[in-house]
DNA sequence: AATGAATGAGGTTTCATTCAT
DNA sequence: CATGAATGAAACCTCATTCAT
C-alpha cells in the first residue's frame, strides 16, 4: 500500500508547506520534490500527476480532521455539546496548522472544477457528520421539527467555512477558536424550538 | 472616462460569457476578444492586464448587485423584512443570470490571493449593508444586544454564499429564490431575542 | 495563405538544416526556430506543432521536386528518355541538396508511423508519374504486356531510394548522377520486349 | 556466453513482441522486462544498454534468416533457380512471422543513425550472398559482363525491400510470396545477356 | 545472479502582453 | 484609436539507467 510509505507521507507534508509558502500557482512539482528530499520523478511513483497530489493532501488531512473530529462528538452526550465540539474542533485543527489553513482555505479553491468536485467528495463524510447532530437535535425535540436539512447543513458549513476564510485572510491575527461559543450560540438560537 | 465607452462595457460582457462557457482557465484573453468583436490589443487600451478585466467584472456587476438590494431594503420598514429582501435579492439576481452565478460563485475564486484580495474590497459595501441591518434590529432590540457584529455578519454572508454555491454545483436544477423564506427564518431565530 | 509568407518559408529551410546537421532527435523546436531567426511561439502561427513542421517540409520539398521531375519529362518523347529523365532528375535534385537528402532518406524515417502515413500520401503522386511511364512503354509495346504494375513501380522507386540511401550511408563521396544511365540499363532491360 | 543463457533469448523474443504491438517509442525497456518475465535491472546483466536489445534482436534474427537462405541456396543448382530461392525464402521468411516483419521494416527504422549504422553492418552477409550470385551468373554468362555490381545488388536489395514495406504497411493482407515468380522474372530479365 | 525503487535531465507548447503600422 | 503578428518564459512528466539489497 503506498498510502503507508514514508515517501508518501514526506511527499504530502511538503506539498501542503510549498503551496502554503508560494501559494498554489507557484507550487511547482519540482519544488515540492526538494522539499521533500526526493527526486522529482520519485513524485509520480508515489502520485499519477499534479493534481493527485492536492486530492491525495485534501483526502489524507481531510480523512483526520473528520475523524478527530467524529471521535471528540462521540464523547459528549447532548447535541449541544456536540455541536460546540464540531464547531471548537473544526476552528482548533485548523488553528494549530496554519499551512493547512492557508492551503484549504485559499490555495486549493484557485484548482478547477474537476478538482473541486474531488474535494466535494471527500468533504461527504463531513457533511453528514453535522447531518446526524440536527436529526439527533429534531428527534430530541430540541431543535425545531419544520428544519429543512440541506438549508440548515449549508448554513452552518457555510458560517463555519467563511469564519476561517475570514480569519486566514486577516492574517491569522486572532485567536479563532475563541469564536466558537459565540457561533455555536448563534446556530442553536436559530435552531431551537422557542 | 473609460468606463462609459461602449467597448469597455462590450468586454466585460464578453468576459462574463467566455469565463461562464469555458471556465476561468481556458478564457485567454483572445477569446475574450474575439468575443467583444474587438482587437487583442484594444483591450489593453481599456484594462491594465488580464487581472484587471476580473476585478472591473466584479466591481461593475456587483455594483450593480449592492445598488439594486440597497434599493430595494430602502423600501422596507422593519429589520425582519430588509433582511428578507437582501436574502431574495441575493438569490434572485443570481438565479436571474446563470453565466454571472457561475463566475462569481465558481470561476472568480480559481483566481489568485490578490485578486481575492482585491474582489474582498469591492465586496465591503455588501458587507457594511449587512451590518446596518444587524445594527437597526438591535437598537430596536429586536436582535439580542450581545450579538459580535463581525461573526453574525460572517454566518449571514457564509450561509448565502454556500447556498448560493452548492446551487450552481448541482447545476441550477431547484429554485433558489424558493429557498429565501427558509433561510430568513433560520437567521431572524438565531438572532432574535427569545 | 501562409504557405507564401516568408516565415513560412524561412521556417522549412530552418528545419531541413537543422535536422540535416543535428538529427531528428536533436532537433528541438527551439532550435529551429532560432535558425529561422524567430521566437520559438511564432513557430506556432505557422504549423500546427512539432509534426506538422515536418509533414510540411516534406510535401513543400516533394511538390517542387515531383514538379520538376515531371515538367522535365514531359519535355521528351521517348518512352525511355522519360525513364532516363526520371532517374537523372530524382538523383541529381538531391545530389544538389545535401542536407535535404540526409533529411528524406534517414532523418525523416525515424518518425513514427502516422507521419509515415501522411508522408506516403505525398509520394502518391510521384508513384502514379512511375505508373504512367510503364503503361506508356507497355501500350507502345517497348515493354512487356505480362508487367505486373505494382511490383514494377516498387522495383523503380526501391531501386532508386535503396541507391540514394546507400549513397547519404557512405557520406555522398561519389557522384550519384553518373549513376543513372547504368540504373536505366537495368531497368530497360528488366522490362523490354525480347 | 551469455547468448545461450535461456534469458539472453527471452528477452530477446519479448522485445520482438513488445515492438512489434507497440511500435518502436512504445516500447519502454520496463516493459520488455515484464513480458520477459524478469526485472529492469536484469535487462542491464545480458545487454549493455536499450540500443544493444535492438542491435542483438536484429543480429540473432538475421542470423538465422540469412543462414536459412543461404542453406536453402546451396541445394539449388543454377543461378536463376538460386535467385528464385533467394527471393522466396526472404518473403517467405517475413510472411511467416509478421511481428518480425513489422519490427526489420517498419520499427527498427524509427531508430537513430548510430543504430541504422550497425544493423548495416549485420546486413553485409546478406548482400554479399547476393553478390555471390550475381557473380556466379556473370562468370557463367547469363548475366551481362558489363553489370556495375554495388548498383545490382542495391537494385535486388531495394526491390525487396521495398515490396515487404509495401506489403506491411498495407497489412499483409494479400500473399507475399506469390509475389516471388514476378520480381524474379524482372530481375532476370535486367540483367540477362540479350 | 536478480531485483525494483529511485534518479534527474530534457523538450513542446501556451498565452499574456507589446508595438510597429 | 485600433490592430494582430510576434514574442519568449516557464513547467509537467517520461523513461533509460543505476545500485543497495
Amino acid at each position: 500500500m503506498k498510502k503507508n510509505k514514508p515517501k508518501y507521507k514526506q511527499i504530502i507534508e511538503a506539498a501542503v508547506e510549498v503551496i502554503a509558502e508560494n501559494g498554489y500557482h507557484a507550487s511547482q512539482v519540482s519544488k515540492i520534490a526538494k522539499k521533500a528530499g526526493v527526486a522529482d520523478g520519485t513524485i509520480y511513483l508515489y502520485f499519477a500527476n499534479k493534481e493527485d497530489i492536492l486530492v491525495s493532501l485534501f483526502e489524507e488531512k481531510m480523512g483526520q480532521f473528520i475523524e478527530k473530529i467524529t471521535n471528540s462528538i462521540n464523547q459528549k452526550q447532548s447535541v449541544s455539546e456536540k455541536l460546540l465540539t464540531l464547531i471548537e474542533m473544526h476552528f482548533r485543527q485548523l488553528a494549530e496548522n496554519h499551512h493547512l489553513a492557508i492551503v484549504t482555505q485559499i490555495e486549493l479553491r484557485q484548482s478547477n472544477k474537476d478538482l473541486r468536485l474531488k474535494i466535494n467528495k471527500v468533504l461527504k463524510p463531513y457533511l453528514a457528520t453535522i447531518d446526524l447532530i440536527i436529526n439527533e437535535g429534531v428527534e430530541e425535540k430540541i431543535f425545531r421539527n419544520d428544519l429543512n436539512l440541506p438549508l440548515v447543513r449549508q448554513m452552518i458549513f457555510g458560517t463555519l467555512d467563511e469564519i476561517v476564510t475570514n480569519w486566514v485572510m486577516k492574517e491569522q491575527k486572532y485567536d479563532l477558536v475563541k469564536q466558537a461559543p459565540g457561533v455555536h450560540a448563534l446556530i442553536i438560537n436559530g435552531l431551537s424550538v422557542k
